[in-house]
DNA sequence: CTCTGAACTGCAAGCGTTTGCAGGAAAGGG
DNA sequence: CCCTTTCCTGCAAACGCTTGCAGTTCAGAG
């Protein structure tokens, strides 16, 4: 049916191994038969087999992007970030979600099931066993976390609680006291570090300030704008209620902003509302939030992987961490109690 | 390193072309052997060579999913769904996008680069030439086109003229007469019908009802938010600047939405806003929308081509039309002009 | 004119599965 | 007790490419 290279070597007079040197720009072929070879391979419509050289070569051209889910926001972002970074060097990208067909649940993450199939892996913030950590290194892949800093591995990320006590100490310098925090799934499994760290920083910024942080300011929203929106509902049924809330991630802001307005609290006269993501919407909805480079971590944590690959000795276990801003808009202001 | 089919065929006792068949579930393998097979594979960890079978059966159980994006909205929502239904069937999903690294137009879309690499493409709502339709057509590969019926291959879509009706109709009951569309590129590349067929809609619907569209009224809001924002700044700064805004997707509205806030407009006692989508967060912020089931088309799309798989006979050119419907929220109210 | 390399090119052995075909054993029928 | 069937199993030939090694050619040095 298509052109193998058999046909092309047969039909430019010359072996197969000639072929596959002068198609994949091998040195020690004359320029002649570089020529000749080329146009007689796209006069075929020749195109290499990947199965055949994934075979003799060992290698698959391919990474895997392992992610929680995919269309959420920072993942959208940041596997198309990838994507496009793997496309330019010509590897495939694979695509590897988490998400159970229905429930809440993800799905146990079989390393194995990649063993062979690609030459390197992104792992996209999964909070992994450390079973399925332990079979992950047992590839011998190179393998790059964004979102985590797991030890003995390269990552990229932010630095979280750095981000979190920016965006406290803002609402604390505007004289807020009473300051909420929104964040993600308290018993969060090992390895997932951002929820944990950025509780952490809030709760750091708030104890420096000589603020005991209550128990019922610190509540979960799922990193979704709808929990995000029952979590504020919550807080601003409290009895003495917070005058701010920093949410782990724009969207759950979102969900703040929009539970303010269900309440006619106006923001920012009477709640000041805070995000961390740099959301597309949060600049036009006004939302003052921690911008952090999320496309920037997918591309470059594609590049370290292709990185890792060619220069197989530098395995080594680089760890980076992106700086972030404070984005000022307008769902923040002085505390007016 | 890894054990191979070998391995276990000497472990076993038995021939590879056994294990072969008693790992894959053929029949014609005795109870017995396969238990024996099977427990020596785990043993050693045996995972079959994905190279090696697609080399040796032709087949990739692979799917190309295409997208113009991938971290919009709409391609998220589909990509997720596409992911898990091939997940679910032991296919892989490989990811292509079509977006340049920097600058919006997109990158030609390489068919044959595909040849031997899939077994079967998705391709969503991509305004693919002429030449690249004939290129992919040329792959002999069961294709499936989400957003657009392209003649001659499977599709599922909405109907967007009625989904658009439905807006538009809904606008001119509350007593609109002055109701603008924005839309996407209105320079559409063929095969893209959606913001054609959305914008005919609209159209009609005006003329139905006996008004003809001002020219100044149909704006493109290049389906992004801040884009939808800009077109509303301009429609709003007319002499006699529309009541309504039909938006052909929720993203866009999100940008009405900000810029009428902007402007001191207030929704819906002064402008109505419509949207297409279902986006979580229309919900949030009570957007009136027509919700269209995106999860849903992905979903279907990635069993159809996995049921062409299957039937190889049944290539048919199934053309699917998924239902809409009108979320009813607070940003349309009678027109008080 | 002969010799030495350098530069090309071809041979053929893999890479790890799958699968058509044939052989062999066991079971059932006459 | 012999002959079919039926059921399992193994042999070995693909699948289409890559690559170490060896052979050829040719320019330039001696």
């Amino acid at each position: 049916m298509s052109a193998r290279i058999q046909d092309v070597a047969r039909e430019a007079g010359v072996s197969t191994a000639t072929v596959s040197r002068a198609l994949r720009g091998l040195p020690n072929v004359s320029d002649q038969t570089r020529t000749t070879v080329s146009r007689v391979a796209d006069q075929l419509g020749y195109v290499v087999s990947r199965s055949a050289s994934r075979l003799a070569t060992g290698r698959t051209l391919a990474i895997a992007v392992i992610a929680p889910f995919i269309e959420r926001w920072f993942f959208a972002q940041a596997v198309a970030a990838i994507e496009g970074e793997l496309r330019q060097s010509g590897f495939d990208a694979l695509l590897v979600g988490l998400a159970q067909p229905d429930g809440p649940a993800r799905e146990p993450f079989q390393a194995d099931a990649l063993k062979g199939r690609v030459d390197g892996i992104v792992v996209l913030t999964v909070p992994l066993t450390g079973r399925e950590l332990d079979d992950l290194r047992g590839l011998h892949l190179p393998t790059i976390f964004v979102g985590a800093a797991v030890p003995g591995a390269m990552s990229v990320r932010i630095d979280d609680v750095a981000a979190s006590r920016v965006a406290t100490r803002h609402l604390l310098e505007l004289g807020h006291r009473r300051i909420a925090y929104v964040g993600g799934d308290p018993r969060q499994p090992i390895n997932f570090t951002a929820p944990a760290d950025r509780r952490a920083g809030w709760m750091a910024s708030l104890r420096e300030a000589g603020i005991e942080p209550d128990a019922r300011w610190d509540v979960t929203g799922h990193f979704t704008a709808a929990a995000g929106a029952r979590a504020a509902r919550e807080l601003l049924a409290l009895p003495e209620p917070p005058t701010a809330i920093f949410c782990a991630s724009d969207e759950m802001a979102f969900g703040v902003l929009a539970a303010a307005r269900e309440r006619g609290i106006r923001v920012p006269e009477q709640l000041s509302v805070i995000g961390i993501d740099g959301h597309e919407l949060a600049e036009l909805v006004g939302l003052t939030t921690v911008v952090q480079p999320v496309a920037g971590q997918g591309a470059l944590a594609a590049r370290m992987v292709l990185e890792a690959l060619r220069d197989e000795r530098e395995r080594g276990q680089e760890h980076v961490v992106l700086p972030t801003h404070l984005a000022l808009r307008d769902t923040t202001s002085s505390a007016t109690t």
